[in-house]
DNA sequence: AGAATACGATACGTTCCGTTCAGTAAATAG
DNA sequence: CTATTTACTGAACGGAACGTATCGTATTCT
């Protein structure tokens, strides 16, 4: 007795209760310790399975961590719709910034670094969560060009930039607080300019 | 024969010549792997150097890696005054940009990511870095609120982070390019906002 | 001369890596 | 039902790098 029921190929399947108990345990470990003092062998110990199943299925510790952060923030990109793209980005901010700082969102600049040193990482994290998290972010964008709000050719990575860069920027540096007070600043600054405009 | 010739305490004095060489061989071989990869075994042997003699004198792999970075870069801040706060920013960027993308100034990034798992070493990093440059690049800042380009109640932690968390940001996760032309419109938005105002 | 400290070299035990193997479990194919 | 194929746990492996300790030598001060 093991998992699922349909079945297609041959030999024994793949065991889903293994790949959960990993998943789990993985994110449990992450909670206390970050991902680089996080190793292989405990993971296996933790979820009590053996080691090799962990290396057959998964290239590196990053791709599993990034995996388990995956099947537990994936689901709520909650994307307001507020009728002002201003406002959207305030509140959008403002729940990005607590994420970010939980436990499980602090993997993200985990998962930064690690590509700093992985570059393969690097682009699978891209493709599996950074663009589709700013492609559905930029729906903001579009609704606010098509309201008149935001110039008609604006251009949408650079607005994004400049809206969350400066929080990453903080949360990996850790020179300047990140709170809901000073993400409102930040949209403040990105959509009214800092220069003193002369009317 | 050692190096020096002033003397103060007891015992040999720290050879100045071993310091000079480990430093060397560690900005050598960071040219070529990151921070991660880099052994201080490795770094011994190419400075010719028994390794304890690293041991004794940095805590870390990463805190030897930021005394070799400052070693050449803390000379050259160029901040430029051009009367125009905006114009020193669109130089200053520029220049900055080629630095953090050649093979020393990408350290920078690997020390980010080294601070996300070494508290310490990121709060070393601040002290002994980053607030120095912040705190050089921000008499832009001033000098434009002495002018009135800027409001004199302007944020300066927030300016600055506007202006280059969008750089760093793209610099750590690569989903974008940095280059002269994005990094001045970088500074075109941070001045003026992305939203259109109504005249 | 003697004490104190630094140095290079070497060796050590430890941890974790990533792989391999043996034995067992679970599914399909004939 | 049997054979085959694949997956799983558990254990063992060699290797790399860790950080520490020791030893003999070098260099400086008192």
């Amino acid at each position: 007795m093991t998992d699922s029921k349909g079945s297609c190929c041959k030999g024994r399947p793949r065991s889903a209760k293994s790949t959960a108990a990993i998943l789990d345990a993985t994110l449990r470990l992450l909670e206390d310790r970050p991902l680089r003092d996080t190793t292989i062998e405990a993971i296996a110990q933790e979820a009590g399975v053996g080691k090799a199943t962990i290396y057959k299925w998964w290239p590196s510790k990053a791709h599993l961590a990034l995996e388990a952060f995956l099947s537990r923030t994936e689901r709520d990109v909650s994307i307001p719709d507020t009728g002002s793209a201003r406002t959207d980005f305030e509140e959008q901010l403002q729940s990005l910034q607590q994420f970010y700082q939980s436990k499980i969102g602090r993997l993200f600049c985990q998962f930064l670094a690690e590509g700093q040193i992985d570059p393969e990482f690097a682009a699978h994290f891209r493709d599996s969560f950074l663009s589709s998290r700013r492609k559905a972010v930029g729906v903001i964008l579009e609704r606010g060009m098509a309201r008149g709000e935001l110039a008609a050719d604006l251009d949408r990575e650079l607005a994004l930039d400049l809206l969350y860069g400066p929080m990453f920027y903080r949360l990996l540096a850790g020179h300047a607080p990140v709170n809901g007070g000073e993400m409102a600043k930040v949209v403040a600054a990105v959509f009214d300019g800092i220069s003193i405009r002369q009317e």
